[in-house]
DNA sequence: AAATGTTTTTACCGTTTGGTAAAATTGAGG
DNA sequence: CCTCAATTTTACCAAACGGTAAAAACATTT
């Protein structure tokens, strides 16, 4: 999906413009950021941009690329062969910290999700659909030895996304509400105490 | 907040612009919707439109605080006096057909939040921040009274406006990931477990 | 039906935006 | 240090966008 820059120059260059697009599309989705904006956070000129990438669609597409690798990453690691509570409990905490690492990546997610994934729906049709499929099969099969409650796993990692990434997707919201920054440290205690309780067969 | 039409035809076609403009609000943002789009979607001219609203920021802010009454209202009903697991389950079922039935008001909101909450701020850090320290004491008293687990009620709060929006600000994700239309039977059944297994003293 | 107020259309305007052409500058290898 | 390719800048353009002026069309009242 990205190219590799084949110079130093270009592989720097290539670098700052990924970032600068995430911070620019993620605070303002991407019909509200402009080539300009994202080339002065860049530090660049905008056609100097232009000659990295070729359109706006274009470092879009990278960006969402790049970051598609890393926020799927720790459903993967769900073992069919550990424990079945304290392996959806790891998940869930991995997914936490992914949010609080990394909330650009998560809203710049939101946004695509929000406004109907024009760009990325027939990765989530694929990829992420099968995925999701194997990890269901392996929860299925742990309810069916009796090992966890009888949820369904769909809606069980349907939650999980929405809980992680509702404090890094509605951060503004939590920290207006509670007029504190927000504590993922309150966050991590709330969340397992809620999966140990839901999942206990 | 919104004027109130004077004639018939103001009145009509103040209406029709509004749910026009949450149509293409929650489908595209602030930014990404453009006066040309709601009024061709409102069956109207451009300067027709700016006719009965002075700009576009009009459009939008009357949108949100028609939107911001009915989206809070569920909570307002959070009786004291009730009983403690009932009340928050009948909240979390009456939060997830405000989804079923209000997606667009929902996505709209949800497009508003993910970048920063720019228009609306100032209202979640006073009116749905006192609405909410008023619930959180009512559920503070509960666990004291031993009557629900010891929870943190801030983030309960927070986990029931997640798992239920989610259902319609991610639902292209979860149609996507299960290949069917998004059964708001299974969540309800999914999230009454949730609930009655974490909330229980 | 004339007079008055309301609504809609036509024709614009200035700015912003994504993108381009081509010249100027800089960097790397011999 | 000279050459050639890589990089950056300057100067643009056409389309889209939010918004306006003013006249035309339509309703309502008397």
């Amino acid at each position: 999906m990205i190219e590799l820059g084949k110079t130093r120059i270009q592989r720097k260059n290539q670098a700052t413009i990924l970032d600068a697009a995430l911070d620019v599309f993620s605070t303002f989705g991407f019909r509200g950021a402009t080539l300009d904006l994202i080339a002065s956070t860049a530090g660049l000129s905008k056609p100097n941009l232009l000659y990295y990438f070729p359109s706006k669609e274009a470092i879009h597409s990278a960006v969402l690329a790049e970051l598609l690798q890393t926020w799927l990453a720790p459903l993967k690691k769900l073992d069919k062969d550990g424990d079945p509570i304290e392996e959806i409990i790891i998940y869930v905490i991995n997914k936490l910290h992914a949010s609080r690492d990394f909330p650009r990546e998560s809203r710049l997610f939101a946004n695509e999700i929000v406004q109907g994934a024009p760009r990325i729906k027939s990765i989530l049709e694929t990829d992420l659909r099968y995925l999701v499929e194997d990890k269901v099969r392996v929860i299925d099969k742990w309810i069916q030895q009796g090992r966890l409650a009888k949820i369904d796993p769909y809606h069980l990692i349907f939650s999980i996304w929405s809980l992680t990434q509702h404090y890094a997707d509605f951060d503004v919201q939590v920290q207006a509400v509670t007029g504190q920054e927000t504590s993922f440290g309150e966050a991590e205690i709330f969340l397992d105490h809620l999966y140990r309780r839901m999942l206990a067969p």
